[in-house]
DNA sequence: CTGCCATCTGAGCATCGCTTAGATATTCAT
DNA sequence: ATGAATATCTAAGCGATGCTCAGATGGCAG
């Protein structure tokens, strides 16, 4: 009796972590994120509810915004994926656009604690952590090759890509700043919908937009 | 000799400076903010830019939040003016959504510092310093008349003006965001243009997009 | 068993937000 | 002009943060 638990105790109690105590931080980093807001994650909190001493985390991370930049590009993966999904179930270019946008929102709900941190790109350093920018480049390309077949549709004029790149992708930044910091969720609430009906509305309207002939 | 330097010292000099403080930590905020981020402005700092104890600041604001809630009020109004005058400027509604996006980037790059606080709403505590939200109404309600003019000149679809609303005030937030913190400039400069380029093509983007015929 | 490496501790430094008690300047009524 | 009331500032201090470093401890390979 008790043997188990002497054998085999939670690894939270152990103040020896050997590799754990990494992915522990950043776990517990998202979940404070998530309670606080980016303002409240200090290594030194997440060292406290770690149970270990504050000096443990710089084991595992060079500095704050080394744990701040793994978390971002774990964020810049999740939502990669996210999108590909979004364009491989769409019949068409003007569809993979707007499902983008669905899926860049639901996205926004689903990891709203890496998107808080991945929204504050100052927090991780990038010219001390290129991978940060490397990982976030990755959506902006599947982004414009989308772009770029919607051209091929005929939806969006012909020439440089980039001006439409940049306005789905403000768009989206746009619409899950706006839904995180609150005043989406308040004008909603008064309206009587829902952030996610009215991201849905919003991308039917960039859609209807694309469907309109060109002159 | 040496009289009016003795009956007119410098406002910076003299140790009480009886309302001059409160205009000058504002003033001096806004530099730090364009020059080491919205990270590195802290009433500690300020003080000692100023010549004046650590406590002093404290009699101008009750906190930090409420120094940050001003510097925000100060740039929706200087907004609020630019947006009203693009669309006096323009001869119709779409041209005003059009102008509207133009004057959004135009206020991020000659107020950015402002723009860089307003992003952080969080900081402000809107909730403590309901002044804030307030101000940040009136650009929107700005934006739902000009979207509700286009309606009534057909370029936008009837109906909810919402979709529309959150589409521009997405798309504005968005682009300065991304300019704010690099990748917009970045881009352009690999593609040699600059960021006022861009973002009048985005509008113009836009602006072809509504003067499309509707089906 | 020994030695090495990974990991963690604990103390310390500088900075920050904010509070408090008390000192000083300015203003205003008398 | 004088003296009281008010506005402003100082200096010291508390708790918290990021980060560093010397040294202790755990676990694994030889």
């Amino acid at each position: 009796m008790g043997q188990s638990a002497d054998q085999q105790p939670d690894v939270d109690s152990r103040p020896y972590h050997h590799g754990a105590l990494r992915s522990q931080l950043l776990a517990a980093g998202l979940e404070l994120v998530k309670a606080e807001g980016v303002g409240a994650l200090s290594l030194r909190r997440l060292a406290r509810e770690a149970g270990v001493s504050s000096g443990a985390p710089y084991h595992h991370f060079a500095d704050r915004a080394e744990l701040i930049a793994a978390i971002v590009v774990d964020g810049h993966e999740l939502l990669f994926t996210r999108l590909e999904t979004a364009r491989a179930v769409s019949s068409d270019a003007v569809a993979a656009l707007r499902e983008l946008l669905v899926a860049y929102a639901s996205f926004a709900v689903d990891h709203s604690a890496h998107l808080r941190v991945m929204l504050r790109p100052e927090l991780a350093e990038p010219d001390a952590h290129p991978e940060v920018t490397s990982a976030g480049a990755r959506p902006i390309e599947l982004l414009r090759s989308i772009v770029q077949a919607a051209q091929d549709e005929g939806a969006v004029a012909p020439g440089d890509p980039e001006p439409m790149v940049h306005l789905i992708w403000s768009l989206a930044v746009g619409y899950v700043t706006l839904w995180l910091d609150g005043p989406v969720e308040a004008r909603c609430a008064a309206l009587g919908t829902t952030a996610d009906d009215m991201i849905r509305q919003v991308a039917s309207t960039v859609e209807e937009l694309l469907r309109r002939p060109r002159t």
